[in-house]
DNA sequence: GGCGAACTCTGCACCTGGTATACATACGCA
DNA sequence: TGCGTATGTATACCAGGTGCAGAGTTCGCC
């Protein structure tokens, strides 16, 4: 709400930050499992029980990052243009987030990046942490196209099941291909494609879907 | 394979179930997150290391009951009439189980499955390992739709996403309104056209969404 | 500049979930 | 009856996470 943050706060954010990288440099060069949050806390200079202070779980540490874009699909939905559907908007926004390589999309592979896509899709706690923030991605989008969607709350709920769901499957996709080692501009073509196949198909519905093969 | 079980097996068995039947009546009794496992596992009468042996984690103990279901949608589709699309079979399948008040579908409201439905909804960890379940039965039915409707890989994931997604949230809302003490019967009615205009949303996809509410 | 209040960090002890090891027991089968 | 193996046990241990009481900082105000 003000300008000047104030020492204390800037303090914090230096500490939070501080924990943060020197977690995740550990944890690339040791890996996750292998390193416990003491030897993290020390690599800090700070207390087991203040790093806890800081993160809540030793996921977070890792995960965090992916944190803030719980809400991102709700604001996409209630900053749409006056013309355009929920669908149309999260369209729009997730191609604009391939093309920027927004590593939510999965599709960027600067190092660091690449490096946490592997980190992450190899431990199961972590993926099970970031299902977390999928479901508050659900639940803020629901809400969200209540508001201005003029939906019932069941419809809602659904539709955002259905978005967050698909939009994460296409994420959880191009982030596996990176961490396999495809560059990101090489997958870019396959991505734009595959997430119009996707958005496509939300818009259609199932019905495609024939009786047998 | 044999119809003898043997006496090795029958006793597993019983230890199987005797762990787990301990460990939710102590649970139900004094709150899962306050019966550490080692009393769960005095009261089996078994060390603790053998209900490890039995059950990989503490939320395991509770939730065991729902693994057996995450190949069950895969199962649906592969096993449906030749002319009968994966959505019409899963919608099928969803509104027998509604009939017959399978507690999958969230409507069972005998007394220990109610409770059950509340512990676990007020128990993030138990929340999350239904989640893993979850995850599951979307890979399963994704490869069912893949061997069996003809549609490209992708398709057949963001299928299986929607599919499985959808129906956990029917289930969920179901589960809440009984633990909150609504009788299942009166929920039924409710419960049938909640699930119907799901299945339709989902065969005829969002594009219904409007512009602006 | 200085003071009290509020906030933050710390060290320590502790609890719980989960695992390794090494040893005992009981079953199944010949 | 007796042997090999699957199953269970006791013990000690590790790691994640919390409660507590006190020391050290920052803030707002005089």
């Amino acid at each position: 709400m003000n300008g000047e943050p104030g020492l204390r706060e800037r303090k914090k954010r230096r500490t939070h930050a501080a924990i943060s990288e020197a977690a995740i440099a550990l944890f690339l060069e040791h890996g996750y499992t292998r390193v416990p949050v003491t030897r993290v806390a020390e690599a800090a200079e700070v207390s087991k029980r203040t790093l806890f202070a800081y993160f809540p779980t030793k996921e977070d540490l890792v995960v965090h990052r992916f944190a803030d874009h719980e809400e991102e699909p709700a604001r996409v939905v209630r900053d749409r243009p006056a013309d355009s559907t929920p669908l149309a908007a999260l369209r729009t926004h997730f191609l604009a987030g391939l093309r920027e390589r927004d590593p939510i999309t999965g599709l960027n592979d600067r190092v660091e990046v690449r490096a946490l896509y592997q980190m992450i899709l190899d431990n199961p706690p972590l993926v099970a942490r970031l299902e977390h923030f999928r479901a508050g991605a659900e639940r803020a989008l629901a809400q969200a196209l209540c508001d201005t969607a003029d939906t019932t709350a069941l419809t809602a709920r659904l539709a955002a099941v259905q978005l967050v769901g698909v939009q994460w499957a296409l994420a959880h996709d191009n982030a596996q291909r990176l961490a396999y080692g495809e560059p990101a501009d090489e997958r870019y073509a396959g991505a734009v494609r595959d997430a119009e196949h996707a958005f496509a198909l939300l818009a259609n519905g199932l019905g495609v879907l024939p009786a047998r093969g």
